[in-house]
DNA sequence: TTGCACGATGGCAGCGCTGTCAAATATGCC
DNA sequence: GGCATATTTGACAGCGCTGCCATCGTGCAA
């Protein structure tokens, strides 16, 4: 096992102090260019690589932040991963990934044991860790900082990233009307999630909007699967008159209900549109292609980790959201 | 911010040297049980954390290996992360979860900046990374413990975890053999990809076992994405006479032929037979659910980390796979 | 009784860096 | 030219642990 090489080895080599050559690794000034270029040429041809454990432990940063999650769905943990990944990386940091059970009674301690071993700088929390008030208000009570992506509970407090749930929703319910729905169902996601609380606000608030009565009866409960989403589907589709449109919490539900009209024969969108929410992988994979509210997903978790790093910013991003047009979505049938 | 407790702290208040702490805290044996139950309650009072900055920096191990990946799709790597995170964190072991760009030319060079940086004790590789030759000799070089889950080249060599994909292509390729089909389309995955040349010479192998010519026009390219799926399925259909029976390299591959086939309003299964490999969730999110060949994704991962952690297992674990039949499969037309 | 192995504990160097302070040298300004 | 100030560099402690060696005590064979 070839041993690494030291910041020792290479101060000896370049004819300085040590003291120097971390000045040069961590871009300090006050070093002569001289200097500088002499041991930057050292550190390449010797392939030096500080010791992130050592700098952990003789500095007061870390240099460590990490992501925490507790979703189901492959699709969305694997692009907040990319998000925050690419500008930790482009800052120098590095990003902890790690999964934690946001029901467990442990998860305060869980997430503090982490940060104390790590000597974490921060942490950035997505749905629903989100939404867990004894975890932040243990992160406040040590002062660590940490961003949300997509809060809901305490929306207007420290840093967050998001997209306008309710005008989200509002939109595609608002897409369905001018298509000529008036029977249009929603079928919510998971209570512990609060956008399906702001994804239902909105739903309401087009529906009213435009002279349509609220119908508690068209709200069915779903669990963000593509199972849940067929059970709360079939049950919509029982009652008369039948709903000519489905709005699906997240697109794995609406898969679900779109399998579900499928096995009933029901066309779409001939007789029945149906629209997802998130713009998973998922959405162009079923047929027919599934219209959908695109959530940027990866560069909420981009401008998480910006505002977690780059102090500088405004404490809260709001990003854009779109309607992706495919083709479950039709004219309402006479 | 609330400072840490130190090891010191713990000591003192236990009244022991610093040192015994820290054989409690590593389990090892010569500390009495009055002394170590004495040690685990102040430890557990003052919510101590060892600092692993400092054991690594101190010890000779860091407790820290790191899984590479570079691959596409969501489902498998959420899957191979869980499951190596799963068997790391029994075994007291932090997970790096790296992506890597494996077709840069400094991807030798960004590995072992990592390994330097972060004083890895070994790394797990997830395909395509398994299959960088640059990459498993430098390892070898520095003699850093390895493990690959799914090598194609040189599977003989070193700890590795995976299925037999020959076999398991055979057996998708049989199954469709015995519903009566005899034209039998295969779209195979990105050439860089090994697993893709084993299943289809585990589907070359099925047709000549039962007296099937093999024909090359019936192969076409994909590249493991939804959308090249639909393309070869396009180029395979128009053909005549036309296959009955398509068998995709994956699962995404074989949604685009699910897909196609729907525009074109041929009947699945009644007039084309399909199945994926994988049994990823889209394969019983589209419609009809898929039949397809299940990949233990998690369970390699697990075993590859085991496999890593715990040296005294065989160095090679084959995982069993399995056909799951649903329902676009069906007796070849007549 | 002596001698010795072994279990239990403590002492201390040192892992590879950063923070702090001091020293040496250069620069500016009247 | 002289003194204040800034720039550049070095010396050294110490972050919180583990590895190694020393020490002390105890039980047991000779």
């Amino acid at each position: 096992m070839s041993s690494r090489p030291t910041i020792k080895e290479v101060s000896k080599i370049a004819g300085v102090s040590f003291k120097t050559v971390s000045r040069v690794l961590n871009n300090e000034k006050h070093v002569s260019e001289e200097t500088r270029r002499r041991v930057e040429e050292v550190v390449a041809r010797l392939n030096f690589r500080p010791s992130h454990a050592a700098r952990t432990l003789a500095g007061r940063r870390s240099f460590q932040v990490a992501l925490l999650y507790d979703n189901p769905s492959p699709y969305y943990v694997y692009h907040i991963q990319l998000g925050a990944q690419q500008r930790c990386s482009e800052l120098g940091y590095r990003l902890l990934l790690q999964p934690v059970d946001s029901q467990s009674p442990d998860l305060v301690s869980n997430v503090m044991a982490l940060i104390d071993e790590a000597h974490l700088d921060g942490v950035i929390l997505s749905p629903p860790v989100t939404e867990m008030p004894a975890l932040l208000d243990e992160l406040d009570r040590r002062g660590l900082p940490y961003v949300r992506i997509a809060p809901g509970a305490r929306k207007d407090s420290g840093m967050a990233a998001a997209i306008d749930d309710v005008a989200a929703a509002r939109e595609v319910t608002e897409h369905l009307i001018g298509l000529g729905h008036r029977q249009i169902g929603f079928i919510r996601g998971l209570e512990s999630h609060v956008s399906t609380w702001d994804r239902l606000q909105g739903y309401r608030e087009a529906l009213e909007a435009h002279g349509i009565t609220f119908d508690p009866e068209l709200v069915a409960a779903g669990e963000n699967s593509f199972t849940s989403g067929g059970e709360a589907a079939r049950q919509l589709l029982d009652r008369h008159p039948r709903p000519t449109a489905i709005f699906a919490g997240n697109d794995d539900m609406a898969a679900g209900v779109l399998a579900v009209a499928h096995e009933a024969d029901i066309d779409v969108p001939g007789q029945l549109s149906i629209v997802g929410f998130d713009d998973s992988d998922l959405a162009r994979a079923v047929w027919p292609p599934l219209t959908t509210m695109r959530q940027p997903v990866r560069e909420l978790a981009y401008a998480a980790a910006n505002l977690m790093l780059a102090p500088d910013a405004e404490p809260r991003v709001t990003l854009d959201h779109k309607l992706m047009v495919r083709s479950t979505t039709g004219p309402a049938p006479r």
